[in-house]
RNA sequence: GCGGCUGUGGUUUAGUGGUAUGACAUUGGCUUCCCAAGCCAAUUACUCGGGUUCGAAUCCCGGCAGCCGCACCA
């Protein structure tokens, strides 16, 4: 069993991950977030509000996970995320059908699917497999596809990402920010890819959560305020050049901005806060990296694109966050489509005088004169310099017909006009989170097996050593926070225990609440799940109002009083209280 | 989607043409019980469909799922 078995076994028998219908017989690409799992995701994902939403100021929005066909037109994902496939007869091997022409004509990816097999047949290309015949190529579209409204109705598609619904929203954001750059929205949300072959667990999913964050920015400005928040953070960088040396370089934010590995101060920024909220869930940081895409791999429109890449046990390095400066690529796409402009004015600090050389025809006299080519004649006339306009007889062409133009028919001066602003459209920074990934990760990276001593008990047939799995999630993140432990079935001590369980419950803390088995198995039990701490209920606690806390990772215990053990707790989870200070140490 | 391997309680595992072994876990009970102790009892399984057969969990075919390889991966 490799790690990945072991946490997967872990997740599916302790309630965090479970297969989707498997009732049924199961779907490839689908999983269920069981109750502790959910709770997990949860945790983590408040995390990323509370970073993206909260502090950055990032407001959260929720737009539909169907989406209507102009979005995915424009996005360029009804064209660009399908390839024409095409099987072979005999073999059934799958080939690429663009591919197989590559070298017959110039754009094969331009080809429409009749076209393709017209080449084919044309060409004679048989399978490069086995030689047999090669069948009609169809679109594969990783977009899965539905119907709006009865009747065939619209198409529709579920979205393939939750940054569409960000970008289609511009003009109303823009204005909900009162005209402002930069300004951010998120989304945590579903996204659906029609995955040819989902295998890997949670890492590659038909169904999976996404957060993202589309921030709008000046495209002269891509200082950010708070560089120096992280100036002095150090990360794992695997820039283009350190992937052709195959070097991972371990370099600060501040050097890696002055030596130009990171393209600008806003795309540097968050990185670091990427970092910074992997580490936070609990990914260790020997095992994440930031990779830099290659200029072959970076699409095209896109400056500069890192992802931060986890290493797993059995998968190696695997993408778990994009960030990519996006430029104006979406909202010009969006643009075009709606024929709606999508752009932000921005005024200067100080308005600025702007000279300029204005030709101004005079309409009233061109249109009696030209007719119906009046238009196209004064457009001709704007394009003249000030030399050729100061002829007696302008002679302008339009559409290969000669007009002479009267010099009374247009006038033409220099103008200096205030200029307080501009438009421009707004570049896009975007840190997209796999949430999914994310989540598996922080399981794998807390997953522990350790041999322990075992206790000299009263039956010496246990081995001397035993393993003990422990799952070292962030408490922060845990889904149960604490335990309350009666040492024993016995009512004296339940009842004082489901008080002090109802006590932490008021704090907001996920607490759970376990009488069943040995006080042994209780602990264990709870290391497998990962919660943190456990509360134990003795005879003792009935003399002295005092019970004992159990750190999950030392085992270590500490006695407390049961009077203010929910704020000792929150402070544990919370605030980063040292396990030693929250009471008197046994033994 | 193609090819190979695999599919037995919650998990893991033994096994055979005559409905199944064990372990762990789980539940209840007993035991003043702080790191999976012990004792008693209980619950739970042959991936699904079709075929061959008197009889299939076992043999054959197909589906589904998992793993590996190929292809795919905005």
């Amino acid at each position: 069993m490799d790690k990945y078995e072991k946490v997967i076994e872990l997740a599916k028998r302790r309630g965090f991950l479970w297969n989707s219908f498997e009732l049924y017989g199961g779907a490839a690409g689908f999983y269920d977030y069981a109750p502790l799992g959910s709770t997990l995701k949860r945790r983590i994902e408040q995390i990323w509000r509370e970073l993206y939403v909260i502090h950055e100021g990032f407001m959260e929005i929720e737009t539909p996970t169907i989406g209507i066909e102009d979005v995915f037109v424009a996005s360029g994902h009804v064209g660009g995320f399908s390839d024409p496939l095409c099987e072979c007869k005999k073999c059934g091997e799958a080939f690429r059908a663009d591919h197989l022409v590559d070298n017959i004509v110039e754009v094969a990816d331009a080809l429409s699917n009749t076209e393709l097999d017209k080449i084919i047949k044309d060409n004679d290309i048989k399978c490069p497999e086995c030689g047999g015949d090669l069948g009609d190529a169809y679109e594969f579209n990783l977009m899965f596809q539905t119907a709006i409204g009865p009747g065939g109705g619209r198409p529709g598609y579920m979205r393939p990402e939750t940054a569409q619904g960000m970008f289609v929203n511009f003009q109303r954001l823009l204005k909900f920010y009162r005209d402002k750059l930069p300004f951010g929205a998120t989304q945590i949300g579903k996204s659906y890819r029609n995955e040819i072959s989902p295998r890997q667990g949670v890492i590659r999913l038909r169904e999976f959560t996404q957060a993202e964050a589309e921030i709008f920015i000046d495209p002269r400005d891509k200082t950010h305020p708070n560089i120096e928040r992280f100036a002095d953070t150090s990360l794992n960088l695997y820039s283009q050049e350190g992937q052709e040396r195959g070097t991972v370089e371990q370099i600060t934010i501040g050097d890696a901005l002055k030596q130009g590995i990171i393209a600008h101060e806003f795309l540097a920024y968050h990185i670091a806060l990427t970092n910074h909220f992997l580490q936070r869930v609990g990914i260790s940081p020997e095992h994440l990296r930031f990779r830099q895409h290659k200029k072959d791999e970076m699409a095209h429109y896109a400056i500069d694109c890192w992802d931060a890449e986890i290493e797993t046990d059995r998968f190696g390095w695997i993408e778990v966050v994009g960030i990519a400066d996006r430029t104006d690529y979406d909202l010009n796409a969006h643009a075009k489509t709606s024929k709606t402009e999508l752009s932000a004015y921005i005024e200067y600090d100080e308005p600025k005088m702007v000279t300029s050389f204005v030709v101004k025809p005079n309409m009233g006299k061109l249109g009696p004169a030209f007719k119906g080519k009046a238009k196209a004649v004064a457009d001709a006339l704007k394009a003249l310099t000030q030399e050729e306009l100061e002829q007696d007889e302008i002679t302008v062409v339009v559409d290969g017909e000669e007009f002479v133009v009267s010099s009374e028919l247009v006038e033409f001066a220099e103008e200096t006009v205030k200029v307080s602003g501009e438009t421009v459209v707004p570049h896009v920074i975007e840190p997209s989170f796999g949430i999914d990934r994310i989540l598996y990760c922080t399981m794998e990276h807390a997953f522990n097996e350790e041999m322990v001593t075992a206790q000299e008990g009263k039956d010496s047939k246990k081995p001397e050593e035993e393993s003990r799995i422990v799952f070292k999630l962030q408490s922060e993140v845990a889904p149960v926070q604490v335990a309350v432990l009666p040492l024993m079935t016995k009512s004296e001590l339940i009842i004082p225990a489901k008080d002090i369980v109802s006590l932490i419950r008021d704090r907001g803390l996920l607490v759970s609440y376990d009488d069943s088995g040995t006080i042994g198995r209780r602990y264990r039990r709870n290391d497998e799940i990962g919660t943190p701490y456990s509360i134990t209920i003795d005879y003792e606690s009935l003399d002295d109002k005092s019970v004992t806390i159990r750190d999950r990772d030392s085992m270590n215990q500490v006695r407390t009083p049961i009077d203010g053990i929910e704020d000792v707790i929150y402070s544990l989870v919370y605030e980063g209280k040292e396990f030693k200070t929250a009471g008197t140490p046994v033994q």
